[in-house]
DNA sequence: CGAAAGCGCAACCCGGTGGTTGCGTTTTAT
DNA sequence: ATAAAACGCAACCACCGGGTTGCGCTTTCG
């Protein structure tokens, strides 16, 4: 399984893409409908959005690239679904972040407690 | 203590303006900074990076409108350290949109292993 | 067969964003 | 007191990103 692995550096600038990518609330909004709604095609995903279907296209685009999403064609639909195995690594990183706060937290208390008074 | 509370849908609004702030590596290298040096002046940050201070300054600015650092005066010096208090509802955040996503790995893997052959 | 659905391509617009440079202000150090 | 350090403000630039519109192509459906 493709697991976020390598130094805390590289998957540090690994993850700036990902990130970005998720850093939009369309984007994101179409990831949750994914999530939420399983594989649909690109109406089906603009449907109830304020924007248009090209919009969402681009921004479907943007998710593919960074791994996120994958396509398939099927008729005259295209259908869109999650790249299960990017988002593990997405949550790779999420957590690798975290801890590096709570280190980063536990330390600022400690500095704090010492400095105060 | 102030903790991520709200609708799922609340948060993911809430979501999208983090990814953004760490969605650029710039960003990303300086929260990892604060988190591994700690506290640290703007031209302490700058050091050993190839943009210039101001472009530092305006990243540090981005990171605080996103409520994941903040700043002191000292003397001539500006120091900037992580917003602990705000870091922990970002987990929270984070987590919760992380576990939406192991619901729909779990349902999509079942859905695939059911349509294969 | 013909109409409509679903999509791709391309042009275009505009505002934000990452970055720089220049200059002024305050604080520190000698 | 004067020089240098650290910073803030503002102007400027290039580029990308989110969005739209228009048009043409393939596929489905009646």
């Amino acid at each position: 399984m493709s697991r976020a692995r390598g130094t805390a550096a590289e998957n540090l600038s690994k993850a700036a893409p990902l990130f970005a990518a998720l850093g939009d609330a369309t984007r994101l909004g179409i990831v949750t409908r994914l999530c939420a709604a399983g594989p649909q095609s690109i109406v089906r995903l603009t449907d109830g959005t304020k924007v248009s279907r090209q919009a969402i296209t681009k921004h479907l685009r943007a998710l593919a690239q960074a791994g996120l999403v994958h396509s398939t064609r099927d008729g005259r639909e295209r259908i869109w679904q999650l790249q299960t195995k990017r988002l593990a690594d997405v949550r790779g990183y999420l957590e690798q972040i975290s801890s590096q706060w709570d280190d980063a937290i536990e330390r600022l208390r400690a500095f704090v407690e010492h400095e105060e008074r």
